[in-house]
DNA sequence: TCTGGGGTCCTAGGACCC
DNA sequence: TCTGGGGTCCTAGGACCC
């Protein structure tokens, strides 16, 4: 355990936040059925070996050769050519994220799912934080069989931070107090928020660790940021930031998208795809009494040039057949010239309404009404 | 070296309205 | 012929996160 708390127990914060970490989830869920490949270089990946994906999980041994989440296949298996290559599958790492959450949720009333394999916890009433954190860990373990690193701190930035530092399985706690003392030397890119892209136009300023970017004037960051971001930035690079939790957040957007094996010319395929993908889309919306206004048409032409093209509806919908003519319009409208690799489809500007579903065309039904609640639903 | 899929938030310009 | 000031909605793209 990493304790930095030293003369401010965590119990005197006014929030004490975790953030739930499991370590190398997909792959360690699948370690639960294949025992004998632990401590061997293990990769999760695309389901087709062939297509062109990217690298969901490797297992630590395997990151020792340099191979990360989000790194293309092919270059993973250069690096490592023993790795273990697992095909993903979603559905067994949903039933076990589900059980972490479940061992969460028995810790605190607010708990906020970030991702399957990350959490927020608000431990705020508990007097012994740090005892807490061991518990949950304990008990993750006991329920799943897998291991979680945890950050403790006052805000969602030091709790997330705090739990990269102590990794994997470990217990980080980490107080404002000793914030930049911590961090400062570290590399500006650990700060949450901060890219490939803010990390260049950072570097162009000589800004390099925490410490350089917390001194750094905000005028100066706001020539190369913009204002909001470089008032956010640094505000985060001293330790400050939201320590909210927010439990049931509505979703904003759906949308599904699909890479081919080998990059498209034929349009009646393609927009087969799109109209499918549409349709996918609506129905699951339809089915939880949902509609969205606007439909968006993802398209990206080799070798990687990516384009949206979107329509706003006059209402919202969950009418499959509005949809798919929609984002085929939209396809039927855009202007290729070059061989398409990805077509995505989206809907957002969702509103819950019980009669935006199939069959309802009626203005007054789907329309002002429904519209009025999901303004009246937006958080400030 | 070759770049997934599903999301969120922000910015900037143009249209349109008062 | 020279041209406001806000506000909102829409569209396209960028950056980032898991």
């Amino acid at each position: 355990m990493l304790d930095f708390a030293g003369d401010h127990p965590p119990g005197s914060w006014p929030h004490v936040l975790g953030l739930v970490d499991m370590d190398a989830f997909y792959v360690s869920v699948e370690l639960l059925e294949r025992p004998e490949l632990r401590g061997r270089p293990v990769i999760v990946g695309p389901r087709d070996p062939d297509s062109r994906g990217v690298v969901m999980t490797a297992s630590y041994e395997a990151r020792r050769f340099g191979v990360h989440s989000a790194l293309p296949m092919a270059i993973a298996r250069r690096r490592c050519p023993q790795a273990v290559v697992i095909p993903r599958d979603m559905e067994r790492y949903r039933r076990a994220s589900e059980l972490v959450m479940t061992v969460l949720r028995g810790y605190s009333d607010l708990v906020e799912v970030v991702g399957m394999d990350e959490a927020y916890v608000d431990l705020g009433g508990s007097p012994t934080p740090k005892a807490r954190a061991r518990q949950i860990k304990r008990e993750v373990l006991a329920e799943t069989g897998l291991t979680c690193s945890v950050g403790l701190g006052p805000n969602r930035l030091i709790a997330k931070i705090a739990s990269d530092l102590d990794k994997p399985d470990g217990l980080c706690v980490l107080p404002r107090e000793r914030f930049l003392e911590v961090i400062g030397s570290r590399p500006t890119r650990i700060i949450p928020g901060v890219g490939p892209r803010t990390e260049e136009r950072l570097e162009q300023l000589e800004i390099r660790t925490v410490a350089d970017l917390a001194r750094a004037p905000e005028q100066s960051l706001a020539a190369v940021l913009g204002p909001s971001h470089a008032r956010s930035l640094g505000r985060r690079a001293c330790g400050f930031g939201s320590a909210e939790v927010a439990v049931g957040r509505e979703r904003k957007s759906e949308s599904r998208e699909r890479t081919f094996a080998s990059d498209q010319t034929d349009p009646t395929l393609m927009r087969r795809e799109v109209a499918a993908m549409a349709r996918t889309i609506a129905t699951h919306l339809g089915t939880q009494g949902i509609g969205g206004r606007t439909v968006t048409l993802k398209i990206r032409l080799a070798p990687f040039r990516t384009f949206t093209r979107s329509r706003t509806l006059p209402e919202p919908t969950a009418d499959a057949d509005v949809v798919a003519a929609a984002a085929q319009a939209l396809f039927d409208a855009f202007e290729r010239d070059a061989p398409v690799r990805l077509l995505g489809v989206g809907v957002s500007n969702l509103v819950r309404a019980a009669d935006a579903g199939p069959g309802s065309r009626d203005p007054a039904a789907a329309g002002a009404g429904p519209v009025q609640l999901a303004l009246g639903q937006r958080p400030a």
